[in-house]
DNA sequence: GTCTATAGTGCGATAGAC
DNA sequence: GTCTATCGCACTATAGAC
């Protein structure tokens, strides 16, 4: 045994190959969508054989949801960030819409997520409930104490406004990312965002 | 050859069938998605036999277009109505948004129609795009007129007011109905639609 | 009806850890 | 030597496109 294949491998770390294996997961599941997936090519595209596959996930359907679960954790983290929201409204509500609209625009993943995430929500409810549970929810608590803690804003339904905000970002993503709406409806980033923010202090003027 | 008009008998059955067959391929498309339904299924949902929908369809990809198509224009006109909007912003604004809200909660068949639509735009991007030329662009343009024709609501940017308006909806729809978030996230659709239409008023109130 | 693709299983062989 | 994880392959059975 004088050679070895470089990073070939030395791969005995069975943590590892649950990575390897979701990283895999990923590309095909992204790509193709839930029925559109097949173990062999998730296995080809983890570099493992299928067999290794089934001896860590028990089915198609525990590796989806897996993987779904990670992506969850892992996007929520990349396009809110992880610090509270903290200082001067008009700047922390601009900068955090900015930069959630950047991040999910050049992140061709996170479209590819949006869509498998609507799009298999009718054959696994339970699991999309779990995304709204960890990403939405807390997403939109985080928006409603920071609204409701700046009573200068004369926000008379912190809960709701904060609907408002997140939804009209979202919404600009699916239609203009997703869907790929660019070309027929297309609009700056920052107009929408200005048009929000003016709204929102605007109303703010009003009652002072 | 005196009792049948051959062409007539034969073109009438042929609408028939093709509105059948559209039928069938429904159920299984919305339910079971792109890649999750088999023509097989389509056509015993449709009740008619698997030559008959290649007879009328050259293929799965040409059948769902067709559908999608079909559910667009449909879904258009249920959900926003065919007439113009007119009369007093408060009322009329407030009128749509809660009609709106209300078609879309209570049609399971919009949810389906959403997930399948946002989750095949991977793999349909030009079908993705008659949708959002078909719907979501005349939406945005009915909006933005009516917006624009009320100076009294002091509103600057007309178009990107009414993305938010259409947003704030459509996101709600999806996080309530379409990702099952009723009870981890409730609100009553009353609230926000309140709150959205307070956002835009007040804003208007502040520079009169 | 035909032909292909796919989910999932079982087994013999191998390679490294201790 | 023994234990565990992996591989590759062959296999069954099913389903689906056309």
């Amino acid at each position: 045994m004088a050679h070895i294949k470089v990073g070939e491998v030395d791969r005995d770390n069975s943590v590892d190959k649950v990575e390897q294996i979701l990283q895999g997961a990923m590309q095909e599941f992204l790509k193709q969508g839930y029925a559109g997936t097949s173990m062999d090519r998730v296995a080809v595209a983890a570099g493992v054989s299928k067999a290794t596959v089934y001896s860590h996930f028990q089915d198609k359907e525990g590796l989806f949801k897996a993987l779904v679960e990670q992506l969850a954790r892992e996007k929520l983290d990349l396009i809110f960030g992880t610090e509270p929201l903290e200082g001067e409204p008009l700047i922390v509500l601009r900068q955090s819409a900015t930069n959630a609209l950047e991040q999910m625009t050049k992140d061709e993943e996170h479209c590819a997520f949006m869509r498998v995430l609507i799009g298999e929500s009718g054959r696994f409810p339970e699991l999309t409930q779990i995304c709204v549970r960890g990403m939405i929810k807390p997403l939109l608590e985080t928006l409603t104490q920071y609204l409701a803690a700046h009573p200068e804003l004369n926000i008379t339904d912190p809960e709701a406004t904060a609907r408002i905000f997140l939804g009209t970002l979202v919404h600009f993503h699916i239609t203009q990312d997703v869907m790929h709406g660019k070309d027929i409806i297309p609009m700056k980033s920052d107009r929408l965002i200005d048009a929000l923010l003016h709204l929102i202090f605007n109303s703010a003027e009003s009652h002072q």
